[in-house]
DNA sequence: GTGAAAGCGCTAACAG
DNA sequence: CTGTTAGCGCTTTCAC
């Protein structure tokens, strides 16, 4: 049986009015005479009238979805910030059409298509590195849109995250600090996870700290990957002092890596993750970590698309530095 | 800017063609001539044509998006069986619309009401419990539904999940078979850990077991609901040998909660988890639990839709018992 | 406060 | 293989 064929036109002549009235009950009831817009109510309840949404947005351009895009829903940070982010839509009236990218640029500038041509009232991108093509299309299609996890100088529209570059200086500033010479670096194969490299191994140049033994592994990444590459980078350096790793995932993995050859965490290495997942609290040695708001990163950007929506008064800020701080815990 | 206001008719014209050629072209190429086509297509290309989706919905009655509804993205376990559906429903040519209810199930029904206002071809449940309502709206809208992580007699349409109550009794199974006398159960207050519980609970009984102590949070469960609520186990039943979380993350809270008390783990009592994360092998000591392809669930909800919607030949089977295991490791 | 007319941009039939 | 004729079901003016 197809969806429910009753119509606006069935509602308003079950209530006595004509199909514009119903639709104003629908979209704004208080611009409707209490007593019409009783009947009207009771018509779409009695006949259990489903308004076909589609046919509004056509007539509309306006569609009441928000496309967000992100690598995968299988790391938690993400997901978390897409849960955020569908919360704070949700409550909005907004709904989430969601994407998911594999860690592919050509990937994404697909799926903006497809968004765009479902005429999305926003969007929401992972990163700041996109191709010219996402770019220019979301430009031109001058919807609000949000980039999250980063920050650039000259977001598409308006970014929401925080320094990876500072964050991953943050780290080194502190391994330096409790006296390790050695790095290393982990790292999946991702912008975001280069930059808070380019930092760290700025931050211990810097400090006159030599070279940083690095390995990374394609996103994805697997606590497997961060015990294989942490026995790569002792394989390649055995007096290594310190390990960050660009996600906790991989720290975890690390952990896992050191444990299982006895080395002292942090007596002989010290290992630092990124994000701080609940279980970087609760592992063994409790993981010294990065800590993101994830969730609040996402509600953040739900909440900036919905002011933009709503065109209230008062011009929204397009760059948005929610931080980074460190946990420090017993790993390093 | 509004959206490029590039529009079919624009297209045709600079094709020298039809409206309805130009809709062919994009939809269905092979019905064209080549060298009608290949006009067609530069015209796309040089106007940066962008063609609305929804008109088109509109037209058809086909949005190609499926709807799928989770308790919440923030859980490992149903963020992975959103990953793989997108995948696979991605690739399939279908876009995938998302909602949250916070184990809400009137938040549930509200999101039903609004997706199929958007006209989805096909709708993702997570659970068999759902609100009259869902269950009747659903079932007159005719789309292909697939209610998930759980089994049952009388799907809406399908379901592809496994039998929480056997995995429970598979779990009371285990401890028993080790030994275990005195049981506690740590759960989420939700459907499907009620019913690992009932499980569990009559596998016990059925070996003469006794009671078993029990203490439940609210769903999402946190690390250190598990804590608290080991601790709470404890002070009801300070011989408790058993302790059967209905989830992982549960497991890890209780995990550290023995480690803060000395509590050996699995030597004065076994810790048994639910879903299997990668973290549950990873921890100390390493989790037994069951283990559930979480992601493998989605991908299978997603190949039984886009065969559904293929309209191809044969019947689809709707109950799909994609199993589970028991993934022995030291904590139990 | 309510209604009438005129589309929104595309696809479904059916012709030819 | 291509074009014509009608809508899909709602919202938008603009009157009254």
């Amino acid at each position: 049986m197809k969806p429910s064929k009753v119509l606006m036109s069935d509602v308003a002549k079950a209530a006595g009015v004509a199909r514009v009235t119903v639709s104003r009950v629908l979209s704004d009831p208080d611009s409707v005479a209490p007593a019409t817009r009783a009947a009207v109510q009771e018509a779409v309840a009695q006949l259990g009238y489903v308004p076909n949404l589609n046919a509004g947005t056509l007539a509309s351009s306006r569609s009441r979805i928000v496309g967000a895009i992100v690598p995968t829903l299988s790391n938690a940070w993400f997901a978390d910030t897409m849960d955020g982010l569908s919360k704070v839509l949700g409550a909005a009236g907004y709904q989430l059409l969601l994407g998911q990218t594999g860690y592919d640029a050509d990937a994404e500038e697909k799926l903006v298509d497809a968004f765009l041509g479902r005429r999305v009232d926003a969007m929401v991108l992972t990163g700041t590195a996109h191709t010219a093509g996402v770019r220019s299309k979301l430009q031109k299609a001058g919807i609000p849109t949000v980039e999250c996890w980063d920050l650039c100088d000259d977001p598409i529209d308006m970014v929401v995250g925080f320094s990876n570059e500072a964050a991953g200086e943050a780290v080194a500033a502190h391994l330096l600090a409790r006296g390790r010479r050695r790095f290393g670096f982990l790292g999946a194969d991702e912008d975001r996870a280069r930059k808070r490299l380019q930092g760290y191994r700025a931050a211990i140049a810097r400090a006159g700290g030599g070279e940083v033994v690095t390995r990374s592994a394609a996103p994805p990444t697997s606590i497997d990957d961060g015990a294989a590459g942490l026995a790569q980078l002792l394989a390649a350096e055995p007096r290594l002092q310190a390990v960050f790793c660009s996600n906790d995932t991989l720290a975890l993995g690390a952990l896992l890596e050191c444990r299982r050859r006895g080395l002292a965490v942090p007596g002989e290495l010290s290992v630092v993750g990124f994000s701080d997942l609940p279980v970087a609290a609760a592992c063994v040695p409790p993981l010294t970590t990065v800590r993101i708001a994830s969730r609040e990163l996402g509600e953040r950007a739900g909440l900036l698309l919905a002011r933009r929506l709503s065109r209230e008064p008062g011009e929204v800020p397009r760059i948005h530095d929610i931080g980074f701080s460190l946990a420090l815990r017993e790993s390093g």
